[in-house]
DNA sequence: GCATCGACTTAGAAATAGGACA
DNA sequence: TGTCCTATTTCTAAGTCGATGC
């Protein structure tokens, strides 16, 4: 059983390990704490083992054991303390100022604007009895008879636009709000083949942040300790550096000479020719100000605050959706991303560059060629109008940090995202059937006479095994410097023959996305470990280990081994079948509800350990936990007044032998029993969030964890749903909700 | 074969909402 | 009713991977 214990990385389902190198792999630990804290707590149960405790009651006692003697040892740092990973300790973030747009040439919600056509889902579309797969030529039957519906949906349009449009210019929202039964089943419906994302598409623009407003002339800047009224653009470009005063970006030597240089583009010639140096700059009023601003936004009176949430709304309502094919969706991020300093993570060279504003000229619209076309902001033109239906965005605009692009999309509740999401989990599940095959296939090519394909076989293998990310080669100088599998370097990788008793082991430490470290010491099969010294040999730190080997080599060959089949399919597809593993050994009809989800959050905590998704302790956690310890206390002082009581009723029984007396202990000892229970629930509790001060669990649910498995789950253990999913995630996962029986299998 | 681009997914932090509690 | 925490939502950076062009 898994005990109440830090999580240490999984050992996956891996039949050839375990019968070459059985007991070795039970030590797949996360990083040195994990190994010692392993070492002192006994391992994780695994998929393999054979060490399964079957006694529920054996579990508990020995939870409660543990927790008594509970390490109360600070936990290691996961990061190192040299800088090169991401210090993740929070600062604080003034948050920006929230103002009513003003029409400043920009695009601003209109209100009373001619209201957003919507035919309401299912009008056209003809319900079918639940089903969880359609055969081939059926959906081939199914897509066609939709195309002509649709090229008949397509020619009542415009009248429907006008019309309707006007009349249910509200309605929808409450429509949807109040008859959540009418929800579009889009999983039972046909998928485009011709590669063509949608037919229709239609919406109404990005909306814009509000323009800059200049500062009150009282509150001032000063340079060396003189007052400087700056010119708007200059002003503005300060406050983005006033606002992050707190925040530990603005101590990075990086991000001040990277705002400094742009800022002074921002300046005119006079105000370049005085403002020299950053640190003779005192920002500090409008700090101030900024801090007050937020202040007062928190004081804000009831009424104030629900104006602004209807008002969000009303914007939500007209910006937040477009009609694609027929059906009203939720669009992801429908704002316009606001100027300000570029956060990179990390030690990122860019951090602190001027983001700056986009304007509409900056825009390109996405939509169909029939739809109403949304209108750029008065005096203003997009860039371009586009109708391309190979692409599922809307809007696009090209970013001045990287040069890339951003595009506006989908909420994952729409039927686009969610059946590339569906989609995914499928290919996992056909690695699923192929892994054995694949495992031996890189077995074997680890003893290839050629270096290449020994390369390509050990990175196969730590992806894998480690769930480690393909690592595409970045630009030099213009991120930071992270790797994945592919781009590891000497220097993130130590080999040791020999190490706490284990042959073979292999330590990685690297930065990985995000700049968040992956630090873990894994034993490896010989010949792995024979080859990463051979890959070594006559190397500096700085070279690339798997020389022979990139993203695109490895795709190229995994291809050839399944259709489909890419680097980051593996990391699905171990994170979804260690989570189905984990619920399996970790379930019992014994527990109770707030058992089973403890037991779900573990094993999905097993997942996000595997992946790594590690988090900031939140900036309260100290406090929370002193919190629920105090509540801890109270409750231990209870449970000993309550033991008191007990024994004297037990007294009392024994001198009086009445049937009140035997009563009065009976009730006693239930109380006991009572608070025990509290006491421990608190205590898992407290557990349960030690361990996930570090972890993130929500990046593995969202985006790695196929939801039929968790359906199935609380289906088959009678858990709500809604304990597992919230709101969003459910909107996000309805298909699977939907489609899935208790028998499901990954 | 490579560099670059474009589209999309994955990621943690920050902002905000909302519920528990005094 | 206000305050404090936690949970949820929003935001946008940073990945993956296929296409394209030379």
């Amino acid at each position: 059983m898994l005990h109440l214990k830090k999580q240490t990385r999984l050992h996956l389902g891996w039949p050839e390990d375990s019968h070459k190198h059985k007991d070795k792999h039970k030590h797949r630990e996360h990083s040195h704490k994990d190994l010692k804290r392993d070492k002192e707590r006994g391992n994780l149960k695994n998929g393999n083992s054979e060490h399964r405790s079957s006694s529920e009651k054996k579990h508990r006692e020995k939870e409660k054991e543990r927790l008594k003697h509970k390490d109360k040892q600070k936990e290691e740092k996961f990061r190192s303390s040299d800088g090169k990973y991401r210090d993740q300790e929070n600062g604080f973030v003034s948050s920006l100022s929230v103002k009513v747009e003003e029409d400043n040439g920009y695009h601003q919600p209109i209100k009373h604007e001619k209201p957003l056509k919507r035919e309401r889902e299912g009008d056209d579309y003809e319900h079918k009895p639940k089903k969880v797969k359609v055969d081939h030529e059926k959906k081939v039957k199914r897509r066609k008879q939709e195309d002509s519906d649709y090229e008949e949906r397509e020619e009542k349009k415009p009248k429907k636009r006008t019309k309707e449009g006007k009349k249910d210019s509200t309605g929808g929202k409450k429509k949807a709000k109040n008859e959540p039964q009418e929800k579009w089943k889009w999983w039972e419906e046909e998928k485009y083949t011709d590669g063509s994302k949608w037919r229709f598409l239609e919406h109404k623009g990005p909306v814009f942040p509000p323009p800059y407003e200049p500062l009150p002339d009282r509150i001032r800047f000063y340079y060396d300790g003189k007052a400087m009224k700056l010119s708007p653009g200059a002003e503005e470009v300060a406050t983005f550096y006033a606002k992050m005063l707190d925040h530990e970006y603005t101590t990075k030597d990086i991000f001040r000479k990277n705002f400094f240089k742009d800022w002074r583009k921002e300046m005119t010639s006079e105000e370049k020719s005085k403002i020299t140096e950053l640190k003779r700059c005192d920002f500090t009023e409008m700090h101030e100000y900024f801090k007050a601003q937020s202040e007062a936004r928190k004081q804000m009176s009831k009424e104030e605050k629900q104006k602004i949430k209807e008002e969000n709304e009303r914007i939500l309502q007209e910006y937040g959706y477009c009609v694609m094919d027929n059906h009203r969706e939720r669009i992801g991020n429908f704002r316009i991303e606001p100027p300000g300093l570029f956060r990179g993570r990390g030690d990122h060279p860019k951090m602190g560059k001027l983001k700056r504003r986009i304007r509409p000229q900056d825009i390109i619209i996405n939509c169909s060629k029939d739809s109403v076309h949304p209108k750029a902001p008065p005096g203003s033109r997009w860039k371009e109008v586009r109708h391309d239906n190979k692409v599922t965005w809307l809007v696009s605009w090209t970013e001045n940090i990287q040069g890339s692009i951003k595009y506006i999309m989908l909420n994952p509740s729409s039927r686009i995202k969610g059946e590339k999401d569906w989609q995914k989990y499928e290919t996992a599940r056909r690695l699923k059937k192929s892994v054995e095959r694949i495992r031996a296939q890189y077995r074997e090519d680890w003893r290839s006479k050629e270096m290449r394909i020994r390369q390509r076989a050990v990175a196969l293998y730590f992806i894998d095994k480690l769930a480690l990310r393909a690592g595409n080669e970045k630009d030099e100088g213009e991120t930071a410097d992270t790797v994945g599998c592919c781009s590891l370097r000497v220097e993130h990788i130590r080999l040791h023959p020999q190490m706490d008793g284990q042959d073979y082991v292999v330590e990685l430490d690297f930065p990985g996305k995000d700049s968040i470290r992956y630090y873990n010491k894994v034993p490896v099969e010989k010949r792995v470990f024979k080859n990463l010294q051979l890959f070594l040999e006559n190397k500096q730190g700085k070279d690339d280990l798997f020389d022979r080997l990139n993203t695109s080599i490895l795709n190229k060959h995994l291809q050839d081994l399944m259709d489909g089949l890419t680097a980051k399919v593996f990391r699905t597809y171990n994170a979804s079948i260690t989570l189905q593993q984990q619920l399996k050994e970790l379930s019992s009809s014994d527990d109770n509800i707030p058992e089973k989800i403890l037991s779900y959050n573990r094993a999905n905590r097993a997942v996000a350990v595997l992946c790594n998704h590690q988090r900031a302790p939140p900036k309260t956690f100290e406090k929370s936990m002193h919190n629920l310890q105090t509540k801890i206390d109270e409750k231990k002082k209870q449970l000993s007044a309550a033991k008191k009581e007990l024994k004297a009723a037990k007294a009392d029984a024994k001198t009086l032998r009445n049937e009140k007396s035997k009563k009065a202990v009976e009730m006693k000892k239930k109380a006991v029993e009572r608070i025990s229970e509290q006491l421990m629930k608190l205590e898992v509790q407290a557990t349960d969030r030690e361990e996930n001060k570090q972890i993130a669990l929500g990046t593995s649910k969202l985006n790695y964890l196929d939801p039929r498995i968790s359906v199935a789950w609380c289906k088959k253990w009678g858990v709500p749903i809604e304990k597992i999913y919230n709101k969003t995630q459910r909107e996000k996962f309805a298909w699977a909700i939907d489609m899935t029986d208790e028998d499901f299998e990954f």
